[in-house]
DNA sequence: TTAGCATATCGATGCTTGTCAATATCGTTT
DNA sequence: AAACGATATTGACAAGCATCGATATGCTAA
């Protein structure tokens, strides 16, 4: 592996040897696409927007209906968003009669958080 | 806006009133936009283990060079993910000589993090 | 059962992105 | 000076994605 500087002469570039064995990387390919999938979900500023609604709704969960109007995009699009949200496991869903309920799962934000250290 | 249960009764669909008035949105249009930026540049595998291998370094900092092999990308794709990575402001970089160091920034990690609440 | 509404799915389209080969840029060494 | 090596940029291509209109599904009320 790369080393920083061994000498004291502190020459011009300060290192002798670069590009040397490589270590293994702390995240496996698996978690890493794992986790990649999570943050893709919130990549986008719809799903963001989504999110922080159903987040911050008083009674703890908002119905779909009340979601198309605000975020000012076709029914189609807000239910695909929707949809991505709940397969990464950001929100949950209920349906009860023609409505869908979302609520926000917090400890699923919390893990998320603290794998960014 | 949609309310819950108002009657007792407990009706099949519990519900009277759906998609009512719209409230506003927590998270600004320009708020998302900019976070999404941030969770795009996480949004990647090759990214996410790139990360990791930064901010795992003992000396707290890692040679480019020491990156293209481990990854197991071409040298072009490694550049331009940590450019990615770089421009999110989720590393920092300094030419030493011939050779790019690269080093995590873990308070905008931090920052990141805490907006997940 | 029929009508009507909320939500999900489908198909198409234009834009974005990950990837690599080829090339350019720039510092170092001879 | 020229040659070499590390990194960045360019150009091209395929795959993925956000978006919408049209349509399907499913529940409820008449």
């Amino acid at each position: 592996m790369a080393t920083k500087s061994v000498k004291s002469t502190k020459s011009k570039s300060e290192t002798k040897v670069c590009c040397g064995t490589a270590r293994d990387i702390p995240l496996s390919e698996s978690d890493a696409a794992e986790l990649a999938l999570v943050f893709a979900a919130l990549s986008d500023p719809v799903r963001l927007r989504l999110l922080s609604i159903i987040s911050s709704a008083p009674e703890g969960e908002v119905c779909a209906c009340d979601l198309v109007t605000p975020i000012g995009k076709s029914q189609p699009t807000v239910s695909h968003h929707l949809r991505i949200l709940f397969e990464a496991g950001l929100v949950e869903r209920e349906k009860r009669g023609v409505w869908v309920w979302y609520r926000a799962m917090p400890q699923r934000l919390d893990a998320v958080a603290s794998r960014l250290r």
